[in-house]
DNA sequence: AATTTCATGTAACCAGTTACATGATTCA
DNA sequence: TGAATCATGTAACTGGTTACATGAAATT
């Protein structure tokens, strides 16, 4: 059930957002559209069909506005469970996968993570997300040393890329733990 | 017939790297799971049926190494039309969508991009991405200085992070140009 | 002989894309 | 009243995930 959110970065998404307040599928696609946050799909196809399965699974209920109509306007809001498995979702610990395969997913849990978990959960988030990536880090310039010589110039270069933009989260993570921590 | 490397970067993967060496399917599984260049499906559910689609479109072909048996192991090469096919994408101007939704693909043109089309074009590629970059990061200050205390702080700083990793992308660039350039 | 590793595949499922379709409201 | 925009949806397709299945070679 929960793994509806583990699994989709959009699901996870609209029922974050829908935490916030009530929200339409028009509203969230729009969202979605205009704001950097929309690095999420945008497409009715895909919209729509996540609020039926968050809807399904309880963690969301939607409130016709017009009923009578052939079509029904609705706007969703987040249910007990869904608020308990945003929380669950929230506090699940980082693994090696999340950082290599999903920051993505990892900083949209940090996004709504201020006003759910509150500010102690939160930096500990921070300061785990700054380890496992100095970690991962740690690995991927092994591979790198270990490699140099064998492979095509561009390709090495791409390898010093991966390295640099983790280099760039564990910076903001410090940084952001440092400000976070005395704001 | 492109399309299929152009949308999914698990083909583009697996066509570059056949474009350097004869590969079989679990070869390329093996280095999908053992280096970083395996921020791609390393399950032979993705795997195999890739292969097969790249060859039902003429873009590789497989050997077969042993007859005469069940199960036959195959290595794949590429073919003219699969190199030209991979010519074409490495080619692709860079798009707005590219720089927000598709950096791991354009990451991967990049690595296979110093055989295939030369120096000056690999040159050309790092100006335009590091270009395109810096553009995208305007728009993103831009949306975050509008947006900033209406917004909870964690997702402010979540939006600080896109930014910074931005910048470590478009600094690698400038990097990377100066150096290979050089080189 | 047994285990591990090499090696290939399929079936059921799931979520997202594209394209299409349509209804309701607002405003010029 | 016509156009734009608000608003919701579906159908066909695509590609990836998980889990399962099996065969062949190398190693112990």
């Amino acid at each position: 059930m929960i793994d509806s959110v583990r699994k989709s970065n959009l699901s996870l998404a609209i029922l974050g957002l829908v935490s916030l307040q009530p929200l339409s599928g028009y509203d969230l696609r729009k969202i979605f559209r205009t704001t950097p946050m929309g690095h999420f799909s945008t497409s009715p196809g895909a919209v729509y069909p996540a609020l039926r399965r968050l809807e399904t699974r309880g963690l969301i209920k939607g409130r016709v506005r017009k009923r009578n109509t052939l079509r029904p306007k609705q706007t969703f809001i987040i249910t007990g469970e869904g608020l308990k498995a945003l929380k669950g979702t929230l506090s699940m610990p980082i693994t090696p996968d999340d950082v290599k395969w999903n920051m993505d997913g990892l900083m949209l849990r940090f996004a709504f993570m201020g006003k759910i978990l509150g500010k102690k959960r939160t930096l500990r988030f921070l300061a785990e997300l700054a380890a496992k990536t100095e970690e991962y880090i740690v690995t991927l310039e092994r591979h790198l040393e270990h490699s140099r010589d064998k492979m095509d110039a561009t390709a090495v270069y791409a390898q010093e890329h991966g390295i640099a933009v983790y280099r760039a989260t564990s910076q903001w993570a410090e940084h952001t733990i440092a400000d976070f921590g005395r704001g």
